[in-house]
DNA sequence: CAATGTGTTGAT
DNA sequence: TCAACACATTGG
């Protein structure tokens, strides 16, 4: 480590880097905005405040990239994650959907302001979802909802229906998934929240339709056992143990058969 | 003089 | 393409 607590307020610099993308300490105590397009450096201008550095590095990202289309769309994004897409058969949606919020992708995800929906612990439980999700008549077809992951950015899809048998709101598809790659086990939490601002999106036919970007997070419980006794495997029933968040009993076969993991 | 943004380099 | 660092330039 390097003693710099003093130095960061007299020295220059010190002030190590920014956690934004684009974002650079500037010699007094300022932040620096910049971007690199076609080998070159455009300076965006220089700010007292490092969050607003970081929105005119996203605005500035959205003139020059926005309109990039599935390239800007594949260059912001990890080789990894493009697979993962492609794997999960979303990679259309995912691209369609960024197209329209606009952007190749926003690393400043923090910065959206968002209202709690409601948070919820991986158990048994009965939650009245469709209290939060979007109106979903009990006659209508299943339809997709996105979240944004807090933590990253990532968009993870989930199906959204009514279940006449059971009586309740479910999400299916998707949800085994992501209970997977987050290692969730039962006790932690998954919040959800929404954007407080809507965002309208013209469609191609001229329509506009207001919706609201809607987020998840993990929250992991704090973990007790060393790992003996694994009774938490997740992988042990398939995923049947998060869709009962929803109270609903989910058959296995109804994920196995569209499993997209 | 303080503030700014370009030159430049090394890294990913 | 990116950020770290140095420094020439700007302008009040």
């Amino acid at each position: 480590m390097d003693g710099d607590d003093d130095a960061a307020a007299a020295s220059p610099r010190a002030q190590s880097s920014s956690r934004y993308k684009g974002v650079v300490p500037q010699p007094n105590a300022r932040w620096g905005a910049q971007i690199y397009e076609r080998h070159a450096r455009v300076w965006l201008g220089t700010v007292a405040d490092e969050a607003a550095a970081a929105r005119a590095y996203d605005a500035a990202a959205l003139r020059f990239r926005g309109r990039g289309g599935a390239m800007a769309f594949l260059a912001a994004r990890p080789k990894a994650e493009v697979v993962d897409m492609l794997r999960k058969h979303t990679y259309d949606d995912e691209l369609r959907q960024a197209l329209r919020s606009g952007g190749g992708g926003d690393h400043a995800l923090a910065l959206v302001p968002r209202v709690a929906l409601f948070e919820k612990a991986v158990t048994p439980s009965d939650l009245h979802a469709e209290k939060h999700f979007p109106p979903l008549d009990e006659a209508a077809p299943p339809v997709l909802l996105a979240f944004e992951d807090v933590a990253g950015g990532k968009v993870w899809r989930f199906r959204y229906s009514y279940w006449s048998s059971s009586q309740s709101y479910v999400l299916t598809r998707g949800w085994s998934c992501f209970v997977r790659e987050k290692g969730l086990v039962a006790g932690d939490t998954v919040a959800f929240s929404q954007a407080q601002a809507a965002v309208s999106s013209s469609t191609d036919d001229g329509e506009v339709d207001v919706k609201r970007r809607m987020f998840i997070e993990c929250r992991k419980r704090k973990r007790n056992d060393g790992g003996a006794g694994h009774g938490d495997d997740c992988c042990a029933d398939g995923g049947a143990r998060v869709v009962r968040l929803f109270g609903a009993n989910i058959a296995a076969a109804a994920i196995g058969a569209s499993c997209m993991c």
